[in-house]
Order: structure tokens, then C-alpha cells, then sequence
DNA sequence: TAGCGATTGTACTGATTGGTACAGTGGAAC
DNA sequence: GTTCCACTGTACCAATCAGTACAATCGCTA
């Protein structure tokens, strides 16, 4: 779609603003011209670049999805308990940043977009595509012997999923780290309940 | 504001209506218009029983709290270990039962309407009642001798409540409850963990 | 330099949005 | 039966929405 290096700085520049704009305001709360507005571009430039919104929204998506894997590199050189200890750090550490709302941009999305036959897939690609760098990770433990050998990577891997997400999404709401920082060490304890 | 049966019954009817659209197609995806054709009802009754569209949302909010709170009776009479169990059985048949998309009202919302200040207060005090049966429950226990002295009821509460949440988010995603059935597993184990 | 496709600016459209104006109707109290 | 107020029906508004039309321009290649 974007064949040049002008056009492709003009599409990212889309992509960056509707993904700021998208990740305070909600999807439906975001309209293309403020997009357009807020990344200096015009409207034939947002339609040369995307058939419609949708498209616009599942390019964000992927966008979200290599911010969030950018802001924990452990998750891609898990070997150890000390490196998971690493990675649940990471998590906190994204959110500790001054200024930075506490909330995840896929959960963000996830209610809103959860019934959408286009997007509802791609936010769950976008969550496996995450949850499979952490049950790489808890393959590469299980191989080292230092997870037992009955355990199962990909349900653990799930669970973790599901405590990261459940701590931001309280954390978001209370404007306060700590249900998070417990939904972790939870995760984690389970997880070393899996120690041979 | 409806001082009236048969206000009350108009009233009633529009934020029926407005809670099942806006449980599928969120907040800003449920525009006032669509409300009202499902409700019935005309305009003049919507901006007479409501000043705007986010008093209404704050009255599905209010309805939402009331509508889980009665699909898990279980929570107002926490007394036992095997009421917790018969509590979290509850949460899992609530979305066992066919046609019901399997998602958190409240958790939809979260996302959305996380950052807007007159609506999110409302989102976060919802799930603090929520939360507060069950961390009565527990003080239950604790009193009763069933649960740890040192137990923190309100803190075990609030994990608790991660894992319900990042279940759900995650089960609704894929459209499969074993994820929320595994996180419930995990946090009654945790919770069972502080078994004096 | 002529041409070509990628890129861009401006103007526009029809539909929908949240919200208002205002003239009514209902039914209960006096 | 009249008075009063909660309630309702219909028509309307300005703003905003996603999306389109179309002509102009850019930079590269032949």
C-alpha cells in the first residue's frame, strides 16, 4: 500500500496518532479526522493508505501488539526463574513510568471491539502471538528441567495471560499498580509450583 | 426523577435496553436513537428521566452491578470453604448457559470508559462493592477460624477479583471459558494457601 | 523532457450523532 | 370539573461522522 519512503512515513504517522488517540479514547471515541488532525495528514492520504477505519484500527492492533512485545524484551530470552522474574519487572516497569495511563491498549480494546466479527480475531491473534513468546519460554524451562516435565507450557502460559490482564485491568480502574504487582507474584508462585 | 409507575416502568424499559446494547456494541457503539427504538420509548422520555447519554450509561452501570450480583447469590452468604467453590460455580455457569456472549458487563466497560472522568469513578466503585462481599466472606472465614489469622481479607479479595476479570477477558476473546475456569481454579488454590 | 504511478489537497455528501423546543396528554388531588 | 404536574409525541437543530470525487503534484524512469 505504501510504496515509497514518503509514503510509508505518511501511513506511520496515521497509525501512531490513532494508536495514541485510541488507546485514551476508545475506538468509537476516536474519529478519523481528529486522526488526520492530530498526524498533519489529509483525508486521501488516510483513504489511499485504508479501505476504512476498520482497517485503520487492525493496523493499530498490530501496532499494540509490537509496542507491548518492545517494552518486555526478557519475554523473547526466557531461560531461567530469575529471567521470568525479569519479564514480570518489565510489566511493572511499563507502567511505573510517570505520565503513562496504567492499562494495556489490547484490553483497552478487547471490550470494545470483542463483538466485532473484522477485529475480535485480531485482538485475539494479537494476545496468542504474545501468550506463545511466554510458552516458548516455559518450553525452554521445561527442557533445561527446571519445570516438570508433566507441565503443561501453553496452559501456564494462559494463566500467566490471565493474571497480567486481570491486574491491569483493576490497576487501570484504581489508578494503582498493586493489584497488579499481586496478580504477578500470584502467577509467578503458581508457576513455581511446577518446580521439579 | 420517576416519581410515577408508570414512569418508573418507561424509565426501567430505556436502561434495559440501553444495557443490552451496550453489553454487545459498548457505549459509544449504542447511539441514543438505537436505545430508544429498542425501549420504545421517545426522546422527550429519554432527556426527562436522564440530563445526557452519560447519566444513562451511569444508570446501566448501576443495573449491571445489580444483574451479576444476582447471577452469584452464592457471594452474600460466604461462610465455608465449600461456598467459595459453589460461588466460583456460579460465575462459570452464568456464562455456561447458551446464548449468552460470555464477557464481564463491567469489564467491557472498563476499557471503554476507562478514562472518562465522570464515568469511570462509577466503573471502579461498582466493582468495589463487588469486591467487598467477597472480602466480607472471607472475614467470615477468618472469624470462624477457617482462614489464617494474618489473612488480609480485603487484599485476597482484590486478587481474587484479578483472576475473575482476566479469565473473563481472556475466555471472551476465545470464546472458550477455560481460561476464566483455570483462573478461578488458580485463585481458589491461592486462597485455600492461607488455610490456618 | 515526457510520461507514469504514487501521493496529496480541497471540497463535498448523505447519514447519524447527541440534544432541544414545544405543544400536547394522562391521571390523580382538591 | 378544574388544576397541576408528571409524562409523552413530533419535529427539528447544529455538529460530527465515515467515506467519496477529482484535480493537482511529486519523484522516478525511459
Amino acid at each position: 500500500m505504501a510504496s515509497t519512503p514518503r509514503g510509508k512515513q505518511t501511513r506511520d504517522a496515521i497509525v501512531d496518532a490513532a494508536a495514541g488517540l485510541m488507546y485514551v479514547d476508545g475506538v468509537a471515541g476516536t474519529s478519523v479526522d481528529k486522526v488526520l488532525a492530530a498526524s498533519g495528514a489529509g483525508k486521501s492520504q488516510m483513504y489511499h493508505y485504508f479501505k476504512n477505519k476498520d482497517q485503520l484500527v487492525a493496523a493499530v492492533i498490530d501496532r499494540y501488539l509490537e509496542q507491548i512485545l518492545a517494552n518486555q524484551p526478557a519475554i523473547f530470552e526466557l531461560a531461567s526463574w530469575a529471567d521470568l522474574e525479569t519479564w514480570t519487572e518489565q510489566l511493572l516497569d511499563v507502567h511505573r513510568r510517570a505520565g503513562s495511563p496504567i492499562a494495556c491498549p489490547l484490553g483497552n480494546l478487547a471490550g470494545e471491539v470483542g463483538d466485532n466479527p473484522k477485529l475480535a480475531p485480531l485482538v485475539d491473534q494479537a494476545y496468542r502471538t504474545w501468550e506463545s513468546h511466554l510458552a516458548r519460554g516455559l518450553v525452554t524451562l521445561r527442557d533445561k528441567g527446571e519445570l516438570a516435565p508433566g507441565a503443561d507450557p501453553a496452559r501456564l502460559a494462559q494463566a500467566a495471560m490471565t493474571s497480567v490482564q486481570g491486574g491491569l485491568l483493576l490497576a487501570h480502574l484504581r489508578h494503582d499498580l498493586t493489584a497488579m504487582e499481586d496478580a504477578l507474584a500470584i502467577a509467578l508462585a503458581y508457576l513455581r509450583g511446577f518446580k521439579p
